[in-house]
DNA sequence: CCATCTATCTTGTCATCGTCAAGATGCAGG
DNA sequence: CCTGCATCTTGACGATGACAAGATAGATGG
């Protein structure tokens, strides 16, 4: 009776800090960044208050796990956006746009901890490794752009990636903070008006025909 | 003796709103987001611990408080860099980047925490003033690029400046955040590589020579 | 099979914090 | 003078992060 039943309160969980870390994501998104607690956590999992800090250390500590796996998961919708249009380097960078601005408005309170200084531990090396891997992600995102306006100079493919970066990452956060008054926005007529950083990278250079 | 000491405690203390203010600003910026308590900061000024609660209500009030301030710093600082340059649209522009990610740099806790969704009164009446004033001058500075352009259409000139709000607020964000791994970049060599977005914006358009 | 070791989890405690309620103070106006 | 009211204080309660010490159970080695 008692050995099989698996919701049976064991003394010891067996997989409590994967647990405390998907009840951490949801209540992150569900009650926001100061509902965030050590103490809450625990409960919500059904273990003592000072059960998760044997894991994390810290509040500081679970954040830092919880950004870690945001990034990870970043890192995959990025790539796979990446590939999804290989050919037209336009609709690549529009793609990989989309899927920037598609997991900040999915998950925002997250996004924005992930983008935190003062919140997150960084020097702790799991973040590190795994917020390097989307931010080469990134980089290579913006390959073909680079080669379209023939950069090869490192410091100006870095500055192009700064650039895009920080287009999508504004737009992004601005997003999110619900500061961007219109609608989805008429996206055809607005290229048009060449008010897509995309746009204008991939514009023929002036001089052309 | 006594009636001439202005550090006397007195029990009114005749400003202590601005008081409040003016250290919670200060405690910001040199303690993190996550110091700034009401008691502390009562502590701070020397009041006791629920004297706060009287002028903010909440702490969340009290946030909301320092933010509509540092949006009212934040329109004049944009509002003077925008009547640095008035003939040459391109420096024009320069300068309101600049000013924008020196304000960043300059407060960067109280930057991220004008921004944050989840941390204010977004129905704050002084706030909406002050976050709306900061908005209009953002967009008087995008005038000259939508004239430039030609963009008569408002959802173009709305196009316009949220792509420019956008990279100048990842760019700022990035920056803050430590994001951004090169050095300040030898702007002359980057624009050159048309990685900035005031040059590709006052590029001459395609077919022109 | 049993003893020990160690990671895991619990219980207890303390200082700090936000918030509310009730009271004290002193300025301002009648 | 004295009454009203904004301002500030005192006191209290529940929640939280952090730490210390103990209990538990799975793993390891004899």
């Amino acid at each position: 009776m008692t050995g099989g039943d698996s919701t049976a309160p064991r003394y010891h969980h067996g997989d409590l800090r994967n647990a405390l870390v998907d009840a951490g994501l949801a209540m992150l998104e569900r009650d926001g960044l100061s509902a965030l607690s050590l103490r809450a956590l625990a409960a919500s999992v059904g273990v003592s208050h000072a059960a998760p800090a044997h894991h994390f250390g810290t509040l500081e500590g679970l954040r830092t796990a919880l950004a870690t796996v945001g990034f990870t998961r970043f890192e995959a919708v990025l790539r796979e956006a990446g590939e999804a249009a290989p050919t037209d380097p336009l609709a690549h960078m529009r793609a990989a746009e989309q899927a920037y601005l598609g997991f900040a408005r999915a998950q925002p309170i997250l996004f924005r901890l992930m983008f935190s200084a003062g919140l997150l531990d960084w020097t702790d090396v799991a973040l590190q490794q795994s917020s390097g891997e989307a931010r080469r992600q990134l980089s290579d995102l913006c390959s073909p752009a680079a080669a379209y306006r023939g950069l090869d100079d490192p410091a100006a493919r870095l500055a192009l990636e700064h650039l895009v970066w920080s287009t999508v990452h504004g737009r992004a956060h601005l997003a999110i903070d619900d500061k961007l008054d219109a609608a989805p926005e008429d996206a055809r007529a607005l290229q048009a008006a060449g008010c897509d950083l995309a746009a204008l990278l991939f514009a023929p250079p002036a001089g052309t025909r």
